[in-house]
DNA sequence: CATGAATGAGTCTTCATTCAT
DNA sequence: CATGAATGAAGACTCATTCAT
């Protein structure tokens, strides 16, 4: 995959906005094709096949979006600030990408075993820097020591996701950003210490 | 729809069987009547089309499983023993039917929009009832005062969701219920008060 | 079949409502069943098959109506009032009934090979009461001696149901009864002698 | 649509053979496509749909015939000879094709009304030929100054077209060039003056 | 005679993918 | 590298007909 080429990128930002208006399944390859203003089979240059293309994009936008993220989170010291930061640029890169924010909580979960492993993979990277941040907090004392670190990953993962999801079902007709601070205080205290 | 019939039922039972194991794409509707042990055409004199069976197993097993919640949770006078009643109930329902859980945490999800929305539909009774716990905390104040409800919500199904997902994407190879508790505790920190 | 049943007829005349409003290609047995005021299987006791119902209607209607025409027409003396009276009847017959016209021009050609036989054995009564006002025509020298008998029923027929079936298709906006004289002149013109 | 590739004609071709040899309903596409040596797939290319095909096969080839039809006929002074022109050409166009003829007088009235609507719109192109016949006619006193155009053409049109569909339902076991000259008889005197 | 729930055969059409140019 | 015409597999759905009651 050569992709630096101008084309790589073209299809892949048609297959973003084709993908948010039609659906996944209603987004024909020609259809993508069209919008990237190439011929159907140059498609099959850069992808292998359509599932690529829809697999790809989430690794193109979240792969960039992760290392942005790792980079940033790296030089914080305390967690409840990492955690802060994490939910404050998820946030603000899904709403400044109407059509991204479509393809990912909705359209790409219409995928089957296969595609989901790949983009499981992708997740990873996303995952482990939520798995760092709760260490983080655990060492520092920020957190509770006996936090299970999957189940506090799956809290603050699932409560971003579900939070994301929501917006983008309801037509994204309030304002995501300012949930990032109450967002925020939640997971803190999820993760923190029991009231006596 | 003569929702009283036998066939109504058992076309739905196989419905669950077959989605989980071929997914919904791959699902024929003529295998699905076959393990029913119906003709192909007996499906479409219970439902309206292929989209139609999916919804109506979600609207059917989780209908029901809505309906025991609402009678339990009502009983129940502190929000914290109702919320345990929630993720114990949800966690059990689930781990006690392999193939429906495969078919709530992955199948269903590959939905157009259409269908989303009957789905949304069955939720609604589900995030009332969510709702209705998260109110009740912050009125006995065993919740903050300042909760958004809405986030709260968010919050508690999210998490709830992504460890049942988790759960099933690894081949459910530990024990779901034996999470009830840490996931509780989790939850009930999130809505309580911060620390000193 | 026993056709002085009150339900034959009531499915008989169901029968020419439902194909002239739906066409005979979606006028199912089972809206047909319905509009008779009976059981889709009850359908089946009167008739073979859907085909059947079809060219029963023909032959129900038609029958009858060669029958009296014959009648008529055996008590008249000269060709050209023979002409006369089946042109009238024939146009007086259709424009009485709305949808029984739709049946004959339209929905009854939509046949196959088989069923155009059927129709055709319907016909033959018809067609040989023309070729008797032909016969009778050439005898009287009415019309020329040197006529092929069937070429002058194939234009007699062609024009009567040509005309019928454009009044048919311009949606009845005209009087086809006022045609019956100008459209008996030009067969009997083409009958005739060579002028001259 | 691109008529003038090889491939539309060849699928035109083949439609016309396996649709008279099967009928229109029996007629797979799949069959159309296997005669015609190209994809299933490639049908629809170059048609809408299966009735596309239908109606299709007629406009290729009537309109084609009408074309030639009228460039004969503008060149001839009397409408007597024009109207023997218009009869020897039809007989003759359709004698020449076996399977045409079968289509052209059976397979295509098994259409629905949407289909008759464009069936028509060619037809009518023919029937304004028949149209300016009986003016002209009317206009050099060959006929009477009396007639009905309208009616005038719907018998010429009515005594051609049952004609040769009879030619057609007898197997064409009889010539039917053989006809031209009496059937030209029988319209002309139809349009010509009362015998004294 | 009458019912109507159940049957199951039969086919048009889409669209991801290929490959000759 | 790029094209786009051609491919062909695959399956949901309808509805005439049956038969146990």
């Amino acid at each position: 995959m050569k992709k630096n080429k101008p084309k790589y990128k073209q299809i892949i930002d048609a297959a973003v906005i084709v993908i948010a208006e039609n659906g996944y399944h209603s987004a024909q390859v020609s259809k993508i094709a069209k919008t990237a203003g190439v011929a159907d089979g140059t498609i099959y240059l850069y992808f292998k096949n359509k599932e690529d293309i829809l697999v790809s994009v989430f690794e193109e936008k979240m792969g960039i979006f992760v290392e942005n993220l790792e980079k940033q989170i790296t030089g914080i010291s305390y967690a409840e600030k990492k955690l802060y930061t994490l939910v404050d640029m998820h946030f603000k890169h899904l709403a400044s990408d109407f059509h991204l924010a479509i393809v990912t909580q909705l359209e790409l979960r219409q995928s089957n075993k296969e595609l989901r492993l790949r983009i499981n993979a992708v997740l990873k990277g996303y995952l482990a820097i939520i798995d760092h941040i709760v260490k983080t907090g655990m060492e520092t004392s920020e957190f509770r020591k006996d936090l299970d670190v999957r189940l506090a990953r799956q809290m603050i993962f699932g409560t971003i996701d579900e939070t994301v999801t929501s917006w983008v079902m309801n037509d994204q007709k309030y304002d995501l950003i300012q949930l990032v601070k109450p967002v925020h205080q939640l997971l803190i205290n999820g993760c923190g210490y029991t009231k006596a």
